[in-house]
DNA sequence: GTGGTCTAGACCACG
DNA sequence: GTGGTCTAGACCACC
């Protein structure tokens, strides 16, 4: 099994699509406080990106605490991470969500067929792998 | 009252904005087929925006055939334009919803708790001005 | 008259030795909020250092707030960046004054001494230049 | 009583933190001339650290004539450790606290700012346990 | 013109 | 082995 992969649809610098897979993960039970996350090296090359990307990534999720250097071991998830992953989830989720719905209010779109789409969407089955080809 | 403002807290480019908004204004019933767009420079002195930014997402609304020029007087609103726009509407909805809803499928997040946060999101009142004060 | 220059003598990463000095200029007033910072290049340049790394002092600078993006325009310095600024000189001189004392003070160090160093410090001549020569 | 303990909070090298550590005790009289320092297994497990990090604070000792091997006993500390521990304390205080007046200098700090945070970091009360509950 | 992203690869310090 | 820094240079989007 595949800890972190890329959605490959994502318009978003590469470096935050793998710190939400990170949070994802932490916020999933994937990765517990105290794991490791995989090396830089190690996961750049399985997602055939640039090591310094992957770099870029875990560095800022030190930034925000998430991640705490084990000197000459690795990185490891820190220990409040997980409600912080959590609540992190969440709000990516909900910007999402009042994106949508925000461009609906703002052309007036009948909130009915709002509510229709959302239920399609939750109700669409699994894409698997995300419904596109890997990178490389 | 003003046909066109801009969300401060946006970070997609300008243009697209400004594009978006017209598109809404569409479908909303604010603009109809037939009517002119404001011209450029008056749209980019009001948005304190660089007027290229305004002929751009003009250019692209052309593009997408829903601007149509006439000739000495400026760009009306096409034909058809009505139809496309709410499509378009329904489409960028149902993309943010989609993401959001993808993105807590993915990180294990309950149901329950996405549902919830879309309740939220659809009775959160309208932000009035768009939250921020207008940049000129 | 240069706005910026490095230690040579500072051991410690450039991009943080860059930030420091932003952070300087403007808690001196040398720059204020509203200015723009030098473009990357220019700096970069002006420097002899990779591009790469004057963007990472300012990436670190705007994740503190203290730069804004002025959207194709450049950075510019933020509202309140001025007292923060300050704070953090003064924080950033305590921390090495602390660091001093508190060797002292582990070694049993007389603290007179400790005095008379301080004092002869505070009494030196401004080095010229830093003391060091330019890096190019 | 311990003889050494690290500080949490130091970011420099682990092992340059355990030869200052030495140099200290000898500067402060805890450890004299001709006495053995701990064996480098037992260090390593009271710091709780890799054994090859004490080894190499202790080779770097030997290097500056500080420690003297003593075939099949350990290492000792050598004749003129004392004065050139004190000295070598010297030098590293007057560093910081040079670094500290250079940048609040360079910066257009206020002296009597700096002669104030000084001060008060003379005047702090010792840091119990260097702050924080031993690693072990 | 501006900043931002990404790649490729080298080098270093630490354990 | 680990992560961190830095360089060099390409490419992109935006204004």
């Amino acid at each position: 099994m595949i800890l972190l992969d890329l959605n490959a649809g994502d318009e978003r610098p590469i470096y935050e699509q793998i710190a939400d897979r990170v949070k994802f993960a932490v916020a999933g039970g994937a990765l517990r406080p105290g794991d490791l996350v995989p090396p830089v090296r190690d996961l750049a090359k399985q997602l055939v990106v640039n090591p310094n990307t992957v770099a870029r990534a875990y560095r800022n999720l030190q930034g925000e605490g998430l991640l705490e250097p084990v000197r000459g071991i690795g990185l490891e998830v820190a220990e409040g991470a997980v409600e912080r992953c959590r609540s992190a989830r969440g709000e990516m989720v909900r910007r999402w969500l009042r994106r949508g719905v925000e461009e609906a209010r703002q052309s007036k779109m009948d909130p009915a067929e709002v509510e229709a789409i959302f239920r399609e969407e939750m109700a669409r089955p699994v894409t698997e792998g995300n419904g596109e080809v890997r990178r490389g």
